[in-house]
RNA sequence: GGGCGGUUAGCUCAGCUGGAUAGAGCGUUGGCCUCCGGAGCCAAAGGCCACAGGUUCGAAUCCUGUACCGCCCA
């Protein structure tokens, strides 16, 4: 927020020299105000003179003195500004408006950070959407807690969120489901059945078909598969639902692909793409002109056999998106869709609508770490290690925070060993130990009788050290970082800030005493530790990540 | 054959719209407990940012090509 009010100063001084002939206007928006890497070179530094310099073939130092001119009438933030380098001008701002940080914390608590960025606008956040045709594996482990951290972060800076889970349950997948469990079911029943070549052979298949027996005895031997279909897919989207919980993930709207059949909106868009003159017959099939949108060759949307490819029903699925009235849509997908996307934004865009208002953010796989060596994980032999195993074995705190330790484009390396050390080699722990130290402090306090005062009346101005003025500043970063990480999908940041403020504190604490025989001190202390861990649990509550108190 | 993502320290990865001498954790080495939680701290070592060109005041970052890894499509 401090870089926010020094941004403003900067634009009116660049505005201030504009009128004054010193320099046009072009540079305008193209400067940056960044925290320089390095110690000495100030708290933030601009590039102005740089960038207005080069565009206008003047001698930046030169530019940088005219601004500093300005700069120093205006600007009461800083206690000094200096020319560096090659041009760039840095600030350094007074403690006092470090210190000024912290009475805004204490007092906003549990909404610092996000800002009313949304505005209300309605998000629709699309992700898992696993068919039900088996427990959830890793890998849509990381989707869901991706999904649900940015449905998290959208909702807390002001978005109209709808957290939607999309699936298909009537396709050949589901009747393969469907045989199996049946043939199974006979199985238990002592009769001959053939098990479907490419079956599903995991052991919930067993568990659904023992349930059937049980509740039914032998009374469905002769049911058709739609029956087993429907027990199937009931049984395994309550264990979906249950892997989901344990994460603390939940939907709001479960969109079934099959509706969109029934509705008539899959013809409805064929014969309106056929309106416009982007779809043709050929071979028996309907194709969709995608080369309209730029792509080398059209597309089949509706096979020879009559039944559409994925492509359609997306589409369709996407104008409903449009039509329900959401004005930002968030599709998380795993790599492998990555094929998809392009048809479906050319469909969306052909049917009329503004594709840039859909966002697709693909994550790259996730592969498990045991013992140094890479855990082979094959869905057809059902040897894959399902999220809940997974959640069985390191805790669905670890897996939350391990998934969202990195960027979706990356791959993700998930050490298991890692993850089950509670120690200070696991992220995790590190973090929420600092947490639970700082809600020592304040118990040590609270018990020998230390008095904090009120807010107003502690005296913030001995928060001079170093290390208090770096904790300051990560407090005050924390808005913008918030706003970032947000709108750019990118819960991870989060994490990186984390582990940073948990580095600062956990320092600081080593080299300084908060509780003291200096009253004062500790005082101001007390309100420190109590707005970083404001800051902490905040970060924390958007992350899906426990903020304990002891541990 | 085409498309997408990746390539940064021994390992796993950050690096926001190009900026000053390249960042973190783990691992390695060496230190710190009469003290608010040692699940912690301090210090050291460790780099041709895959490679080759280009764009410019300035490139890990942008562009082109090449190599390798992963995924997808036909």
């Amino acid at each position: 927020m401090i870089q926010a009010q020094l941004r403003d100063i900067i634009d009116r001084c660049f505005q201030d020299g504009v009128e004054r002939g010193w320099w046009s206007a072009n540079a305008a928006g193209k400067y940056a105000l960044e925290i320089p890497k390095r110690e000495g070179q100030g708290d933030y530094a601009t590039n102005l003179a740089l960038v207005a310099a080069g565009m206008e073939k003047k001698n930046p130092r030169e530019i940088a003195a005219r601004l500093l001119e300005l700069l120093e009438e205006h600007c009461r933030l800083t206690e000094k500004i200096e020319i560096a380098g090659p041009g760039f001008v840095n600030f350094f701002i007074k403690p006092a408006v470090w210190q000024s940080v912290l009475p805004v914390v204490c007092e906003r608590d549990q909404a610092y950070g996000p800002a009313d960025d949304g505005g209300g606008k309605k998000v629709l956040v699309e992700f898992v959407s696993a068919n039900p045709t088996g427990p959830l594996s890793v890998g849509h482990g990381r989707q869901a807690v991706l999904g649900d951290a940015i449905a998290r972060l959208l909702t807390a800076c002001g978005f109209a969120v709808t957290r939607e889970y999309y699936y298909n349950d009537a396709g050949r997948q589901m009747r393969v489901l469907a045989q199996s469990v049946r043939a199974r079911y006979l199985e238990l029943l002592g009769c001959a059945a053939e098990f479907p070549e490419d079956g599903y052979q995991g052991d919930y298949i067993v568990d659904i078909a023992r349930a059937i027996a049980d509740e039914f005895g032998d009374a469905k031997k002769d049911a058709d598969l739609d029956f087993f279909k429907q027990r199937a897919e009931r049984a395994i989207f309550a264990d979906i639902d249950a892997t989901l919980s344990r994460l603390g993930i939940r939907f709001d709207e479960y969109y079934n692909e099959h509706s969109l059949y029934d509705n008539g909106h899959i013809d409805d868009v064929v014969a309106r793409l056929r309106d416009r003159g982007l779809v043709y017959d050929q071979d028996g099939a309907v194709w969709f002109k995608t080369t309209e949108f730029g792509m080398e060759k059209d597309r089949v949307i509706i096979k020879s056999s009559g039944e559409p490819t994925y492509r359609l029903p997306d589409i369709a699925y996407h104008r409903e998106k449009f039509r329900r009235g959401f004005d930002w849509m968030v599709d998380i997908f795993g790599a492998d869709h990555i094929a998809t996307v392009p048809d479906v934004l050319a469909g969306v865009r052909a049917l009329g609508y503004d594709d840039s208002r859909v966002t697709v953010l693909l994550h790259q796989f996730v592969t498990l770490m045991r013992d140094g060596k890479q855990v082979k994980m094959s869905t057809r032999k059902a040897t894959f290690v399902t999220l809940d195993e997974l959640m069985d074995e390191v805790g669905p705190e670890v897996v939350r925070f391990f998934f969202l330790m990195r960027k979706a484009d990356s791959q993700l390396e998930f050490d298991l060993d890692l993850a089950k050390e509670q120690s200070q080699e696991n992220p995790v722990y590190y973090v929420q130990y600092g947490h639970a130290r700082m809600c020592s402090i304040l118990r040590q306090a609270a018990e020998k009788g230390v008095d904090m005062g009120t807010l107003d009346s502690a005296p913030i101005d001995l928060l001079t050290a170093p290390e208090e003025l770096a904790l300051l500043k990560d407090l005050g970063g924390y808005p913008a970082l918030v706003k970032a990480a947000a709108l750019d999908l990118a819960p991870h940041r989060l994490i990186y800030f984390l582990q940073q403020l948990a580095g600062r504190f956990h320092s600081y604490y080593n080299k300084h005493r908060v509780i003291s025989d200096d009253r004062n001190l500790s005082r101001a202390r007390l309100w420190l530790i109590r707005a970083v861990r404001i800051v902490f649990r905040n970060a924390l509550v958007l992350l899906g990540v426990e903020a304990p108190e002891r541990m």
